[in-house]
DNA sequence: AATGAATGAGCTTTCATTCAT
DNA sequence: GATGAATGAAAGCTCATTCAT
């Protein structure tokens, strides 16, 4: 990458780290791009350079944000030594709530927009190892794999809906408190649907 | 009522009933206030009698619907013909599922607001006679209190969250297809706390 | 007066000196019409029912608190005792300047608004009796009597203005210490015209 | 300066001149933000790069005019030939006078604000030359300085306060007539302080 | 590529005034 | 006479966007 690349890169990403940072602290409508070229020390032409607008700027940090999350889950969380399918999504979804629970903007940021598609979107997409990792996953079109998706579908909705609440302001319990009823209701939903 | 207190209440049913309209359809964001009088047929300063600025219109107009939603839900399902405390938690439930599914714009609104805490809020508050539906509920300083309620939060998120894409963009199923996995897997959350 | 007349008067009277209290507190500028009803206790349309605007109940109340500081330093300062017309002149300045030093509020109020006009109209229209006291004026087509106004604006003026800065800031120096020195240039003034 | 640098100083030099002369000709309550730009020929948003609001424009206009008119007076009234510090402080007092005189809406804008203290403090900060054109001045500790601030300051606040009625009103007489009498008031005030 | 002064549409908010009760 | 809900003109101010440099 030349030295011209690097500066770009550089300006693009400190637009989005600033970005993120009033995002989270202040909400997207309050922040005002003003705002975020100041604090990101550049001029206010050259944040059109690189973004359309604020609201381009937030999807592109969505999905980078998120994919940082989910890649981090697959390459850290180990689910590869283990055996069943159960027990390699408890050690995924276990690493992402503790990445959460580190970067609990991040959550506030991200929420609500964790769900299964994006989850499903980031894997297919982008990472064509992770697709492989799950054993015996019936193809596109087989007769289960529509059974697959509804209880993925539940299990992910119900993992981001709760650590929502159970991280950001420890309600109705901490996370640690959480966590063991939380494995036990995923397994309970697996068991529903096999 | 006085005709002068009706004409206060008519106005300010105009422009909560007019903001509900412009919010789901285009989002609180991108409504203005100025279309918010002109639709509901009042002047400018009018609104400023009422509300503070259109955030405190759009608080007022959660709790109210939220309010409307469970109170229809416990007046209408039927729980209190039931036996157990799941059977009746899962007709509330369905009550408020066809309520959504009829009024989709209301599920936009309420999304991510019905929340385990303010369900609670609504029956405990306002409404004396529901407390006393669901039999054998621990007392707020019983051991099993808190289980009663992680058991609770779990399923109400779950609900919310899963109904939110299914009611919405029948995805992955709709919601008809869906009812069956959901009160299976309600179920066995109930059976993992017992 | 009637109960109804004292019940109107007594309205107004609240109005001016609520008014009073918030025009000299921010400003007449920054006061509105309804801060000065809410404080007085009385409806929005009974204001107008005594004043065109607050320009209006301001000038009525400029020249109602004139009125009283002057003639109280005319019934209290006690200078019918004195001999000559510069001693006169000086307890009536000093028992002014006590009052404004007991209101500083006051004097905020009517400050560049004491002149030598207002001071001479107050005199000549309302009070019969004050026009006498001071001995040998001469007539109004008296060759001397130009003299006589300007000297006394030259007077009223001085002390008029200096009386703001030392009384509200001690600004060069208070009250007390800067009176010997106002009394001497009195003197002074009064000898050059002489 | 740059182009650039040349265009934002006559954008923010119209601004002022505009402001000026509606505030004068209507006063500053009376005069909008809208009228100044649409006279000045700017945009809206403009102004607000320059000035916080109408107050703040006010400020900085009456700071640059009082500079504007002091500093004539000491560059141009010729104190510097004459012999006694009365006399300088006459000639420059007259030169003041005249220049009111020819410019009465600077008189009505500047008026009740050119105090001893404004006088002080632009001689003082700005202009080095000045401080030692009068002879003999005690310095800051000297016993007889603050004699000397209770003088001036005695004789400022004269002048300013006459000369306004005088000037704009020609009341009691106009400033032609007044002028010897004001001279022989100075030099009396002078007298009594040595 | 980078800048930042300038723009102006359009927003929120205020508040003097009216008038039916 | 007294009320105060309703009005709506008009103010202050913001901020995304442009474009000459």
């Amino acid at each position: 990458m030349s030295r011209v690349e690097e500066n770009k890169q550089q300006k693009q990403n400190s637009l989005m780290e600033t970005a993120f940072q009033l995002f989270t602290s202040k909400g997207i409508t309050n922040t005002t791009i003003s705002e975020i070229v100041e604090m990101a020390g550049v001029a206010k032409g050259t944040f059109y350079l690189y973004f359309k607008d604020k609201y381009d700027l937030n999807e592109k940090l969505i999905i980078h944000r998120s994919q940082q999350l989910i890649r981090h889950a697959l390459d850290f969380s180990g689910y590869e030594k283990l055996d069943t399918n159960t027990d390699k999504l408890l050690v995924i979804v276990d690493d992402i709530l503790f990445q959460l629970k580190e970067n609990p903007l991040l959550l506030r940021f991200l929420n609500k927009r964790i769900s299964w598609e994006m989850f499903y979107k980031v894997i297919e997409k982008n990472e064509e190892g992770y697709a492989a990792v799950f054993e015996n996953i019936p193809g596109p079109n087989d007769a289960n794999r529509k059974n697959l998706e509804i209880e993925l579908f539940t299990i992910i909705e119900m993992v981001s809906a709760t650590s929502y609440s159970v991280i950001l302001n420890s309600d109705p319990v901490s996370l640690e408190e959480y966590l063991p009823y939380l494995h036990r209701c995923i397994r309970a939903i697996v068991a529903c649907f096999h």
